[in-house]
DNA sequence: CCTTAAACGAGACGGTACGTCATGTCTTGTC
DNA sequence: GACAAGACATGACGTACCGTCTCGTTTAAGG
């Protein structure tokens, strides 16, 4: 399920040379997908701090050097095996009504953090590996992608005259999100679909209320 | 049980009257602040995964064996630096009405956070140091008594009339802080006075709206 | 003399093909000649008391890992550096009459005991390095060695009628060596073929007198 | 030369006699005896290279420091509790006979070498110690003092004309003590009279055969 | 007796070396 | 050519001693 989405998105190798249409793969991408998907157990479990190339190597039944030669470093192999599963991005609802959702919107929120193979991983953003400027620059992006993306499900709340004008998008969802990543990283309770509900449920009413209107 | 300045040289005792001018200090509680200090702004600048406790040292202008003669490790040092500054609890206002509590108690939360020696400091509470079991208690009560200590605050609310029956303190604090949590390790925004007033608002709204009854 | 002579006996690189000329030397056997013969000097210039793991591997060349990764620790590093110069046996002369086999052999003890890189190696041996279980039985078997390689020289000289009958070897081998060893480690006086040929003198009077016979 | 004349302060010798006469010692002498006690059990049981200051001052039932006080440093101590068992000198027989004469010193010397606290301790002077600058003086000298009391012993038989004239003493005697240090030193042998006894007859034959006259 | 100064216990400290482990580079041999 | 294997320099880890220092307590001397 991970390994060849690599191609999908049209990310490639991250060696450019081209090498496109002759498949040719020897066990380069197998390699590479077994170290990468042991590197973030290894993040999942043990964290970034704890993160070793030779454990990673070790768990992918890989020697250390094989490791060095597809990536540089230690932050290089992180950086990557973090960012490989955060290409898939969250659909955005269109139920027709805005209050289900935003409901929709938090509970695949929740599920994409909480979804097996993510486990610990979307932590480890937020950890000391959220130092590498790789890693902040992504999760950057990410959010601005995200509120990118989300932004016509309020404009369309607020076209039908569920909210009222002047409502800024990225607020309503900062407002969204925040009880969920709360319980994430600050908190360490679970994360389900209660929680979901909750969060837009609150800012559900904020909004309503005209709390996330533009300054 | 002896005399105590029996001293030939006629100097006092360790006795505990001030003795402002030479003092006569034993180094050892003098070295482990500047350690713990050290400690702590090397974890706000490097970060708990790249912490060192030779740098450390170097930067407390002590030797590595002092450090560790008294912390067993690196663990136990950043325990306590991060530990120590958390001691100073946040005062929680009684103003006499709902509304201004809440904006005051946000804006002091956001206060301790931002205040000059928690810069960063507090940030590695919740990145990789999180890890440490030590860490992670001192996490959880560190909430725990935030929660009980601020719950008369709501209750007074709800005896007042102010919100409704049944209305949940942990709760309605967890959303409080949410959106300052949000901002401080997710979106790596600054903290303000408005994100404090924001946070008070939207909570506000939906304590009002009795979404933070207990279910 | 001692980077080459690894393929006198037949022990060679551990590949099988010749390759003289210009060779593509792992370093590995390169370094690891370099710390033994490191080691043997400081044990000669500062004795094992104070040899450091450090010292023999700046003078080597090498980092201390290096030296870890070959040798467990301190004392096999010694044991090996003191146990692989003593290889070299020494050749039982057999000239034909006792006296000048006698006096051969003291002194090519001797030259042997002060060659040029065992000079202090030697001594190590019995100083607090002996104490190395390891280097006790290279020391033990080291004698037994001579003795039992030395004993016919004693037996054909029974048998020639030059000795009494029943001179036990080992007990005027001991006699023999006995005046070298004390300038040697306790008079520290210099070694020189007065000292064999003085040695040879003594041991043959008393084996004449039947001193040696086995009682 | 060493036993007496230490008591500058008036401070006895750690020396037997009772003290009740004099008085006025504090605990001073009883200290250094039992440090100077530890570190020659130390030296017989661990030697040299693993002696350790904590451990010789734990075994005295003494903190650490005591011992600084007294001794400057680790070869300091070691140096005086090397020597004050030298003090003791072995009594040069005068039996009448020459061969009754040296079986007799050889035998006191195989006891003092191996008398109970000396056990190990002797030993140690020719083990690492020995580089220390202080300790190859101290056994320099010991020989030398050795030498020149047992001299009479050898011109004494000259004079009865046991040994032919120009014999050497010290020629003599170590010939008489190189096989009881090769027991020791090399051999790690016990040493009994039977060694001092075989040690006599062998130097006594030579010494007849005019092996030892001066060159 | 009581005082007083030396001797001691206690332990922090700056240091040196130990032996271990991980990083990232490099070389060799093998599939 | 990709990989396994592993040597290597580097640097931090945490430990054990060294020798220095300061502080407070014990103890036996002499008043």
């Amino acid at each position: 399920m991970n390994a060849q989405n690599t191609d999908r998105t049209g990310r490639k190798d991250r060696t450019d040379h081209p090498e496109p249409p002759p498949a040719r793969q020897a066990r380069g991408p197998k390699v590479q997908a077994a170290v990468l998907a042991a590197a973030r157990q290894e993040l999942a479990e043990a964290g970034y701090a704890a993160l070793t190339v030779e454990n990673v190597a070790r768990r992918a039944g890989v020697h250390k050097t094989t490791v060095y030669r597809r990536w540089k470093d230690r932050e290089t192999l992180v950086t990557e095996a973090l960012t490989e599963h955060l290409a898939a991005s969250i659909l955005i609802p269109d139920t027709g009504a805005f209050e289900s959702d935003l409901r929709e919107l938090a509970r695949r929120m929740v599920r994409s953090i909480t979804s097996v193979d993510e486990q610990g991983v979307t932590a480890a953003l937020y950890s000391d590996a959220g130092r590498l400027p790789e890693i902040a620059a992504v999760r950057q992006g990410l959010f601005a992608d995200r509120f990118r993306r989300a932004a016509p499900l309020v404009e369309r709340a607020v076209d039908r005259g569920e909210l009222p004008e002047g409502t800024d998008p990225a607020l309503l969802l900062k407002s969204l999100i925040a009880p969920v990543y709360l319980r994430l990283l600050v908190l360490s309770e679970p994360l389900d679909d209660a929680v979901a509900d909750h969060a837009a449920d609150i800012t559900l009413a904020a909004a309503r209320a005209g709390l996330f209107r533009r300054t």
